[in-house]
DNA sequence: CATGAATGAGGCTTCATTCAT
DNA sequence: GATGAATGAAGCCTCATTCAT
């Protein structure tokens, strides 16, 4: 397990003692992403993490400075797995509309499980990260967060250029990009919780509806005279 | 000052000591906000929140259960106020057309400082509500949540229905609202605080760039074919 | 109600206002004993008094120092109960055996509710008799002790009186009797909650397998030589 | 002195970690019952304990859940230490009647010092015990209730015994010793600071009067004809 | 490298009491 | 005489972190 090569890296500042390496690291990132799944980033300690595992709290500061850093490990974890989705689709030659199609589906398919990575549930990383990333915008230190996200621009970047390619002359292509990501998020949340926001649905694991939204949106906006 | 008429009510659930009615409990309001909004909802505590006001613990509780009430409060109270903004505009008689654009234009502005209510800074309710709100969504218990997004529904429910005033026949009016107003939030923290995450620009207060986004985004939708 | 003529007094040590005297004072009596028997003395305090009666804190200290003078009071109430009941037997004239197995039998009855007193639940305030008055003996001052014990020390005097018309020259008629007391009171409580520890049953509020316990001490004590 | 073999063992539901095994443990446990004894179990708090050991809130907490654990290893710690003590008697060989009245004698001096334990500060103990342990009985749930009473039930099976050895057909043993017990610590209380309820007298530590007391108490019951 | 133990600081909440009406 | 509001002090408990093994 430890053996086999990782398809992506992240930054050095987002630990101490990097977790894929050892089973005990994890079982730290399974567990913590569970609890803060379950109870909420505010909740989680460094003691029940480590009664969840179970360790000590000892061992769980040899990975992590503190659980702020254990968060952004998460996020920025989160931003990498869906370049390294990304990635796995453009291997797939086509012509740039159904790529760039493909790339939303995939953004509404955020909160799918990865058999690749057994020790991270997926779905539950998606929700921490709708959750509690607004708040870590707020609290970094530029330090932090260039480390945090880089992955984030990669994406911005890589849809982008597919944008580019159906519509050179379009003029805000991260700030669309980036509405896109955030709307996908923002619709799996309400129509799981709060399904009076919004009339899409997500019936049975199938989050085409929201695909499909997402498709119409990038459409009418590359259309659209830019004002 | 308790005199002047209060333009909208919240639900008694959402405090146990209506903060209006006294100015201990204006305080409360006003403080929690300052604080809250520098230091994050996770570090607010009744105790820092007494001491910035000054007065007790013990006098908070009476006003508020804990402080998730009082984030509930505040949350509710931003939709309430957002919906009151909303009504203001509506005297205007005017074109649909042009009563939607003041209303995207109000959204684009959802930060800004309203003299009536002196005692609340909106702009920093603003960046509380979207750092902080994604999270109540996944705690609430549907008791709270009816609270809590009344004020949101109604919201969606006038907007949608100056939608329905230019394009009857648009399928999705809250998931387009719902989204707008999340997509406003989203590009106001991210052009001031991650400006690689988007090409929008905010300059000495002006949320032009935003607001002709937002309009951008909807007519496109409306005129787009429902997929 | 209030006219009625109280058959007992209590020292006014006992209280600042006699709740006997109020329907608020004799609904404080009332829902002392309830909140006491349920949560216990230590978690009584004077605010879940105030909203169960429902009234305000500042109310029951009119009629309250504080909680431990309701605790006296209400102990002393019950012996006093205890000694009214016990006069109402001697109005029944008998033999000297009979009269002290009436008198034992209703020791061993001593958690039965007397309808007289319409507020007081006195299953219940035997049951906070035997859990808190061995706090209250070692705590007492020895001005508040006088008023607490009287009552207590006129039924040894009582039942002792009955037991020197059996037999003058016993010799520990007051270790006797509050020894029978007190095996009264444990041996119900084990009786309704640790059955392990006692072969007595107590049988759809049928007490006499106390009783006749009691009565065979007794008899036994009087015969048996004094050593 | 940990290597000490120590001559009972208390169920791990009474602790979080075994006091007896370290020497902070020991100091809580001899701490607690001074200020037990001194101020009531309800005015003791971590806090308080702490600050005599001296030491912190949090480490206490390491080894007691709450004061209530706290409270329930010492009720469990005195009945076992009956136990105890009943065993080292039992060595002695004797003909039944003395072996019975040596535990008596055993039971009349339940509040006297073992050097055994240099912690354990017996006479306090018993006084708590004596004040707190009714107010137990009727807090507990069974599995506590079971862990507390082993102590007290196995004290009853010997005594018991004992006493089928004198009087094969005594049809309530349980009953019998459970009020000898109580009798014991009654009577040594109301000797002790309520005298004018009892006859009986301690003077300088020599508890034979009320021995005297419960031996008669016993003997009578056993010649006395069962009703 | 991992663990068991300890603890200063601070979280959340309630209490007991008083004051003004 | 009764009530509503306010508050200093203290309750209970957990956290974040360090140290020694």
């Amino acid at each position: 397990m430890s053996h086999k090569k990782y398809p992506f890296t992240l930054n050095e500042q987002l630990y101490l003692r990097d977790p894929e390496r050892t089973l005990l690291g994890k079982k730290m990132v399974e567990s913590a992403i569970t609890l803060m799944d379950q109870q909420g980033f505010e909740h989680l300690t460094f003691r029940k993490l480590a009664a969840e595992i179970p360790s000590t709290e000892a061992s769980i500061y040899r990975y992590f400075e503190d659980k702020y850093q254990l968060l952004r490990y998460l996020v920025a974890w989160y931003w990498e797995w869906l370049n390294y989705r990304l990635d796995q689709l453009e291997h797939i030659p086509a012509d740039p509309g159904k790529r760039l199609r493909q790339a939303l589906e995939m953004l509404a398919n955020s909160a799918i499980y990865d058999p690749f990575f057994a020790h991270v549930d997926e779905a539950a990383l998606c929700r921490i990260v709708v959750r509690e990333s607004p708040k870590i915008y707020l609290t970094l230190d530029s330090q932090d967060n260039q480390a945090l996200f880089m992955g984030y621009e990669k994406l911005l970047a890589k849809i982008g250029a597919m944008i580019h390619e159906l519509e050179p002359n379009y003029a805000r292509p991260k700030a669309l990009v980036s509405s896109l990501i955030e709307t996908a998020h923002r619709q799996i949340l309400f129509a799981q919780y709060m399904p009076r926001l919004t009339e899409l649905k997500i019936k049975d694991g199938d989050y085409s509806e929201i695909a499909v939204f997402l498709e119409q949106m990038t459409l009418a906006m590359l259309k659209s005279p830019t004002l």
